[in-house]
DNA sequence: TATTGTTATACTCTATAACTATA
DNA sequence: TATAGTTATAGAGTATAACAATA
């Protein structure tokens, strides 16, 4: 099938960027708005899976895995703390530092956001065959190692 | 050496939904460096391909059809005024309104614009075969026109 | 009363810079 | 002096509400 005639005027809303660029925005929202249950914003879920990643790593160390300045990441791990979803474990070598440890209900709430996240693939590919999902994710993922933020 | 709490910690990385985020995410980004030296940022692009697609159409008109309030489109196309890239022309009919109309200059910007936009595709999409690149935007494309919002 | 365009305002997100307490 | 954490603050982006002119 093809849309050769289809719109010189979009080309600009063809470019795999720009459709990139707005269907990660919608991807976003959806998943924020299902996540608002839990307490819970993208963001923090980046987080919390860096923190099962790196277990008592610092507020700082975290910050910087995630691309993130510390004036951000201190407020984040703040709502996380509230939530009772990670603990500050003073650092008794070094009293400056704060280990930050997934307690279970962070662990828990991760996994719940990750079940989330799952059945929002499922609405966001439905217009998609399985084998066209299996690529478009491939493919998705060949772009992100490639990319200088991944 | 193999985490195989690793595989399930970045389960919720690995979804098409966070990968569209983020990959979107920093496609806007690199878009609205390369776009810098027009005077432009990215939103003004595909009001400027709206305004093509739509001529005289009333700035309300053009919010809605692009979702985004009437707050919100009146300094955007302040901006493009301010630039030359637009006339605002007061309809004679109904004096409350102005229908915008793309200038020369805005018509060349917008070119301008889309070979940018089409040149980053080439990056964004350089670790990808060339028919790996057609697949994928087959793929965006109809992920697109399933959206509640295209 | 309703609608077009506009301004005022508020809220979020993000980043820079300054500050504290340790090292 | 440098570093971990924190707070203050300012800048974008975006949305709601109020408003003026006109229909």
């Amino acid at each position: 099938m093809y849309y050769s005639t289809m719109k010189q005027a979009s080309h600009l809303t063809n470019t795999a960027g720009y459709m990139l660029s707005k269907l990660g925005q919608a991807a976003t929202e959806e998943f924020a708005e299902r996540l608002r249950p839990l307490g819970l914003r993208p963001r923090h879920c980046g987080l919390l899976a860096a923190i099962r990643g790196m277990p008592m790593a610092s507020q700082l160390a975290l910050g910087q895995a995630l691309n993130v300045v510390p004036s951000a990441i201190v407020p984040m791990i703040d709502d996380l703390e509230a939530l009772g979803a990670i603990n500050r474990v003073p650092d008794e070598a070094d009293r400056r530092r704060y280990a930050i440890q997934l307690t279970p209900k962070g662990a828990a709430l991760l996994q719940q956001a990750m079940a989330i996240a799952l059945k929002l693939d499922d609405v966001i590919l439905a217009s998609l065959e399985k084998d066209e999902r299996d690529t478009l994710r491939r493919l998705l993922d060949k772009l992100s190692s490639r990319s200088p933020q991944g």
